[in-house]
DNA sequence: AATAAATAATTAATATGTTAAGTTCTTTAA
DNA sequence: TTAAAGAACTTAACATATTAATTATTTATT
């Protein structure tokens, strides 16, 4: 007895898309934690050194973006790493309002010296789970997020 | 001249798989969110609340697992929904360091309240993304996850 | 049985997420 | 050209994420 105690109607919770996406991602991010931790940086912070690195220099607006993080807090990120030398920021020549964000010598070298580890990480979960799933999973997950840029017709 | 500002050789953020999913997971919510808002209830709260219905009595860490919370946030969390009514907890009478958490019946009512509207959310996203797509995104999801279970064995 | 090791939950401290309000600068429109 | 509307960033306030330290309880060892 006492058998099926469920009440709630909702999909289940192992068939809802954004825990899937929660649980997954905890489960990829105990591989890269350790490696952030051991140099000091948060996965957000990290996040805005690799935009940069990948962008060059862009406004706060674009690294919120493309690191997926709110404006809010980017300001609070930035000034950290800011003030820890790993980055830069001055105001746009062509407006007051954009603040441009650049990587210092001693930001580049450090996502240098850090690439490294990461890409053979990413390796290793490659062969983990295999190098085709994961692209798949990938496009997926990109097709996802395009959508709502989309929506912005409504 | 100065294409190609390009200085980390690190995989581009636009084929991050945590980046990706952190993506894809906002533009999922962007759905759910005013949903919740307009309930009062942040999406943990709302995770914990769907835990309990689904598997009714549990202790805080089986929910801590299942709503992806870490156990730090539970704390807190089952606090204000204890404080507000929607959930009591009590000391397991088989060991006394488990909490266990039961919805109240306000809490149930809420959950059957709110549960159609969410369910309706989620049948546009299967029109929007098309339902066979995020069967296969779901699966692979699971997948990742469950991996770092098996990964108890190291 | 007494103590050490392990477990479950909480508390603490710092960082980020989220929404709203506030600043400053830019663009629009009267 | 100037006041209103909009845009980009910051600040504020509260909630959560993350790691470490604490507390209380249980299990394992001797």
């Amino acid at each position: 007895m006492s058998e099926d105690q469920k009440v709630a109607p909702n999909p289940e919770t192992s068939k809802s898309l954004p825990i899937a996406m929660l649980r997954a991602r905890e489960a990829i991010m105990l591989s890269f934690r350790p490696l952030l931790a051991k140099h000091g940086f948060t996965e957000q912070q990290w996040r805005v050194l690799r935009v940069l690195g990948e962008k060059g220099t862009s406004d706060a607006g674009q690294v919120a973006f493309e690191a997926c993080i709110l404006a809010p807090s980017l300001s609070r990120i930035i000034g950290k790493l800011e003030n820890d030398q790993y980055i830069s920021r001055f105001i746009d020549a062509n407006d007051g309002r954009r603040i441009n964000l650049t990587l210092t010598t001693l930001g580049e070298g450090i996502l240098k010296k850090i690439a490294p580890e990461t890409q053979s990480i990413y390796n290793a979960l490659q062969k983990r789970y295999g190098e085709e799933k994961l692209t798949i999973l990938l496009e997926l997950l990109v097709e996802v997020s395009d959508w709502s840029g989309r929506s912005k017709v409504f």
